[in-house]
DNA sequence: CATTTTTAATTTTAAAATCAAATTAAATAA
DNA sequence: TTATTTAATTTGATTTTAAAATTAAAAATG
């Protein structure tokens, strides 16, 4: 067996451009601590395997002396794919070797329970059609990665349980695989956000950080040491039911003063009931609207049951500063629904529930975005996974 | 500059013997992966160095073929000390590159806040003392570890503040070094117990786990990925000052609804002042268990005190769960007056309050340990850091 | 008791990874 | 044009690692 040291430069060097991309060869050494020497040679065969590319002209211009020639990553070296699998749609995102987005698509989806097989064949179908608007087809694919709701055990691609399928237990990866014939990498759809943040978003700078985001639910993500923390268990990080009150509201989970159960759209529109808010026509997000107008308007009720949700969501964001005290928090969303929990008093309030100390509180950083990010998420995480293969084959290569 | 991949083998090697002391080199490289021809090239070189030994006819006696012969550390090959820096107290342990304890002893402290120079002095005398039992002298030690309260950044061996120091902002490693004249290894003593328990406790065989300690506060340690993490600013994680309740009791740190300020002796005493329990003279000791006799007698006004407190310590404790999903909780500590706290049903009630999933939640075990594991904890600190050292040199020494 | 078998450890031999130093390349400055 | 500067590569080891062959030490076998 090759041992990690085989690779150690390759992988280390790849990562290195990725990272810095565009960097010249002697930044590298620099950067990595690894000879210029080294670097020439390793820096050849990853540009002989079409991995990376030389940047002509460009560089430092900083005077005189041979100009440096940056390096980068080549784009289109893989083609990568991500799903998203979600209640009523499958999401698709296409990506190239440097993360850059080819194409995007969404399917309405029938069945909200799958069987494995079924499953498999509706992302063949996406997979397919995305493929199709950038003229290619799913076999020039170098890897999916595949999101879906539930217990995932990421390791062995194996699914515990899934509300999105009609079995438990399922060797998921090895199903897909079959069926679409290309490398499967399985995710739980809680930490496809956090690998969003990571390699394309706010958290490209973090080494440890934490994003949180609020859904219907209330989600979070942990990234330590550059990785994705994902628990014994798998099944994500679940800061929507920790708890903020003894006994407290009952959570849709069962179990009483979850934060979710403060929080969530369904928690405020319980208490805003008794405004007369139950217009039965409205759609939830309509009734949450006219809530959050209420406030504005200067109604004393619905601005207590909005305060008290801001507050719940102080504590239980200070409460992650005291446990992790993370050098970034990200409050990731893409609805504007939730907007009265990012507002800068709820901010400002976890700051008097954390452990004061000298140095300044955590960053926090409120990210929006659009309902790809899960997609480009699963997409990140396969390429990851396509990049090590890469890094495995120069190697047997040049073996 | 040596990168990594050259001190690899080696450090990879000493770990796996160090974890599975005694272990025989072909069983190495099944573990490690690492071929047999380099297990013996590099055990070779570990054995010249005094680092490891070999063990006479142990080992298997599966039957007939060669006779593995077991490689073991030699504990003789290096002496650390660790120190832990309490309020009234110097503790000191001496353990060999085993890991095996070889004396203590215990100073009372007068002053209870230090000069820099002044603690450093202090420590040299207790060392000198400790060493003095095994007849040996302060230059025989190859590291000390040292914990002490307050805020250390552990990289550069400087403390922001500390509760025993009479400045703020001191390089203490540097100053300690220059009194001592060896390796010094600081670290905030919250992580002391969290580093004992993985080397010679209970987590040696978990890669993540937390530890939870009750003295007069509520502290916790995080090991991921088998090493302690320690958050941005180095406070360690402040578990006893995550919030359980919204606006709730006052903490000794000025905030409200610390958990805390619901299971500390104080918080207890300052309730169980309803009950006439104001005897003036009694020790907080004596008082706690008073209060405790009278929850057995069957007093109820005693009983909704005291589990009030082991509900919002469950309650505390399984937000741990859901955030962290970690698969080893270890409850630490040395009194028996928390006991209430690490009674069943508390721990019951915990599993009520995590996220249910198919899989079984995460062991939690109740570790009782003598007050010299905090100095034991600052010595394995040291000992990584003596290891790292000896691996380094024995790479410099063959090249 | 000598021989065979089995398993562990080592040696041999070769290949792969890495680096320091020397060299070459490509630019500007004088 | 020549010197200078900086980047990248080549050269010539050194080091690390592993596959295959060998040696070592035991039990089993006849």
């Amino acid at each position: 067996m090759a041992g990690p040291q085989r690779t150690y430069g390759r992988r280390v060097l790849l990562a290195a451009i990725r990272k810095n991309n565009p960097i010249a060869r002697i930044d590298l050494a620099a950067l990595t601590g690894i000879s210029r020497a080294t670097v020439t040679t390793v820096t050849a065969q990853l540009l002989r395997a079409g991995l990376i590319g030389e940047v002509a002209g460009e560089g430092d211009k900083s005077g005189r002396g041979r100009p440096r020639v940056d390096l980068k990553i080549d784009g289109s070296a893989h083609l990568v794919a991500g799903v998203k699998v979600a209640n009523r749609s499958l999401s698709l995102v296409l990506i190239d070797f440097e993360g850059k987005q080819l194409a995007e698509c969404d399917f309405p989806i029938l069945d909200q329970v799958f069987k494995p097989v079924a499953l498999a064949q509706a992302l063949r179908e996406g997979l397919t059609t995305l493929m199709q608007t950038v003229g290619k087809t799913v076999k020039h694919l170098s890897g999916v990665g595949i999101g879906l709701p539930g217990i995932v055990d990421v390791q062995r691609g194996f699914v515990h349980w899934s509300p999105s399928l009609s079995e438990r237990n399922v060797h998921l990866r090895v199903e897909f695989e079959q069926v679409l014939n290309i490398p499967v990498f399985l995710d739980n759809d809680a930490n496809l956000v956090a690998m969003a943040e990571k390699q394309f978003g706010v958290g490209r700078d973090a080494k440890d950080f934490i994003v949180v985001t609020i859904e219907s639910g209330v989600g979070m993500g942990i990234v330590i040491n550059n990785e994705i923390y994902r628990g014994t268990r798998g099944c994500g990080a679940e800061f929507g039911h920790t708890k903020v009150q003894l006994d407290g509201a009952l959570c849709r989970c069962g179990q009483r003063g979850c934060l979710e159960a403060y929080v969530a759209d369904y928690a405020l529109l319980r208490e805003a009931q008794l405004l007369g808010e139950s217009a039965s026509d409205a759609t939830p997000e309509q009734k949450i609207e006219s809530l959050l107008q209420k406030v504005k308007d200067g109604d004393p009720v619905a601005a207590n049951i909005v305060n008290r949700a801001g507050r719940m969501f102080a504590m239980g964001l200070a409460n992650i500063v005291n446990i992790f005290d993370p050098q970034l928090i990200i409050l990731a969303g893409e609805r504007m629904q939730f907007d009265h929990l990012y507002a800068q008093d709820v901010l400002e309030s976890i700051k008097n529930s954390i452990v004061q100390v000298d140095q300044s509180p955590p960053e926090v950083v409120i990210h929006r975005w659009d309902d790809l990010m899960w997609a480009k998420g699963a997409a990140g995480y396969a390429l990851e996974g396509v990049e090590e293969a890469a890094v495995v084959q120069v190697t047997a290569q040049n073996a």
